[in-house]
DNA sequence: CTGAAAGCGCTAACAA
DNA sequence: TTGTTAGCGCTTTCAG
């Protein structure tokens, strides 16, 4: 029975090349990469023979013989969330220069799920893994005798002899609380995130920096932890006015929060950012943009640490690597329309 | 020179295995793999030595020589989006169950990278494509001839020899004027995304459709096109109830465009649902919990289109492929507080 | 029941 | 300059 029509045909090998062209394989393989010497004829027929069949040397052969896949793992525990999805793209880029391909795979937070993965991509012989996931919080390591480098991104490995690149949350505190010093504010408060995240304590300890060394205090004495929502933001907001009218400026932990805050101080009656500034974080535009007025905010520039992790990674497997530690990557403070001077 | 330390320590082969066990590569094979006829004893001394050494075997090579690698390609040109994202969590539930590993690409919607993605991709003789987008119109086929089968999930192809799943919008939108329909409402609005997107006018069909067979009118005559934003959603329902002050509900294209009605109704001192019933569409929690009330929404069950994408690849890489055409994914509604009876 | 050998598609030595 | 050969790690005949 012949190989019926179209899918199943057999794909093109560089033998069937090689025949076309009148060659033997290992002539052909030469022209096709570049190697040895060969006349320039010779040459030219292969190409175009390849060229002609449509022609795409087998990876698997050549990894197999080469020990290199030019494939990386991506393991996130964020189920593709809202974090690690800008932390991929950043990554895919970096890779995708380095002509590698990208498995991705989800762990839902299972380390059981998680070391099947591993195991799974260290059988296809990825050339190196790269670890998301959707908070700062230190994870334990994946495992320290691994075949391939490891890069953690978006999270940190316990380990100090990981490589992790996570963003900057101290400094993002900062840039948010100068911001609103430098449009004059001096009764600032803050509405943060819940306690027990990393990221809601590092903006806490970033503000906490430049408000001391401004020498001024934070207006209610301490921050407000809720969860990350609007409707925290609307009561913490409520809080926050009725403790310390005077109030005029608001940090807040994230975008959702700001929101809520927005909304709870128009509807006192108090104009944005006239009597009252406030800043967000995370730079979601969903939320910042829909905002009355449009959220300034903190952007984590999570494409970049992706990117950061990705070359990290890239430079390990080409026998660069880095040493163990963490990297953290600067926030980017972005302003729209909810800072601005006071206005009286 | 030894082999120095840990990451550059060669991988365990078969061969390894079978030295340990005293056998040939040949019986270990088979004792891995359960085949042919062995003594239980020998069977369980390469299995052993397998688990001390910690034997993976290696993909590349038995994809080479099965013609099977056990892996898909997803390709997307919604950079990972809102909409992507459940799409491939349900596919990758789907192919993870069959043992698949996936490599994901983004194409930026750039028809080069693309297709220089799924030569790659085919180089690296994946078992099949899924390809997804971020609409649902349709787009041009990838190829016709490929050497894989290939399912589009969240876009359709415009070859109807394809095989595209798509989420049911006109279904969609019956299922959520039903829903107001079924708790009294009688004038009802409908503020639309923009006219050019297939799922907007699908939409619009769906509810005409209920509305002619319960005999009803649309409220202000004919749907309001704009924007998927918040922004619209306000405008708009500033539009409609100046037209119509009697409107009882609005039926909104998505969540963000009901929320941004959810502000105006309020702000004009409507009660929702009491006076006026809002349903929006997605299901986008973010924003659906965020309103006030929290919104009755039409989730288009992504990770069904995705599941059901990926259940028909793997049907048709298992040599039982569905014939081409669209395949509609029906919506769920779900019920929050934006809707209700009516109370005077 | 087990071992030896061939071969998947490719590249890199080595011969011619 | 080109062809031949060996071998990457594995599975699968086919002998023993």
């Amino acid at each position: 029975m012949p190989d019926s029509l179209s899918p199943a045909t057999r794909a093109i090998t560089i033998r069937d090349v090689a025949t076309l062209a009148g060659v033997s394989v290992g002539t052909a393989s030469k022209a096709l990469n570049g190697r040895g010497k060969l006349r320039p004829e010779t040459r030219e027929r292969v190409t175009s023979a390849a060229e002609e069949l449509g022609f795409r040397p087998n990876a698997l052969a050549r990894g197999l013989l080469s020990g290199r896949t030019f494939t990386v793992g991506l393991v996130t525990s964020d189920s593709f969330g809202r974090f690690s999805i800008p932390v991929m793209l950043g990554a895919e880029d970096a890779l995708g220069a380095g002509q590698m391909s990208v498995f991705m795979c989800d762990t839902r937070d299972d380390p059981i799920r998680e070391r099947h993965h591993i195991q799974t991509l260290l059988a296809r012989r990825v050339d190196g893994l790269l670890v998301t996931g959707r908070r700062t919080e230190p994870r334990p390591s994946i495992g320290s005798d691994l075949p391939v480098p490891v890069v953690y991104a978006m999270t940190q490995s316990t380990s100090p002899d990981d490589l992790s690149v996570i963003p900057d949350d101290v400094g993002g505190g900062e840039l948010a609380v100068r911001h609103l010093l430098a449009t004059g504010r001096e009764r600032i408060g803050h509405v943060a995130g819940p306690y027990r995240f990393l990221a809601a304590r590092q903006r806490v300890a970033g503000m906490t920096k430049v408000l001391e060394e401004a020498g001024l205090p934070l207006a209610g004495g301490a921050p407000l932890h809720g969860e990350w929502s609007e409707e925290w933001g609307r009561q913490a907001a409520d809080i926050l006015l009725r403790a310390e009218p005077d109030t005029d400026a608001i940090f807040c932990g994230n975008d959702q929060i700001a929101r809520g805050v927005a909304e709870t101080v128009r509807e006192r009656g108090r104009r944005i950012p006239d009597d009252v500034a406030l800043i967000g974080f995370d730079n979601w535009e969903a939320m910042a943009l829909a905002s009355r007025p449009p959220l300034t905010t903190v952007d984590m520039s999570l494409g970049e640490v992706g990117r950061i992790a990705a070359e990290h990674l890239l430079a390990a497997i080409a026998g660069r690597p880095t040493s163990g530690g963490v990297e953290t990557i600067p926030c980017q403070l972005v302003v729209r329309e909810s800072t601005g001077p006071r206005r009286h």
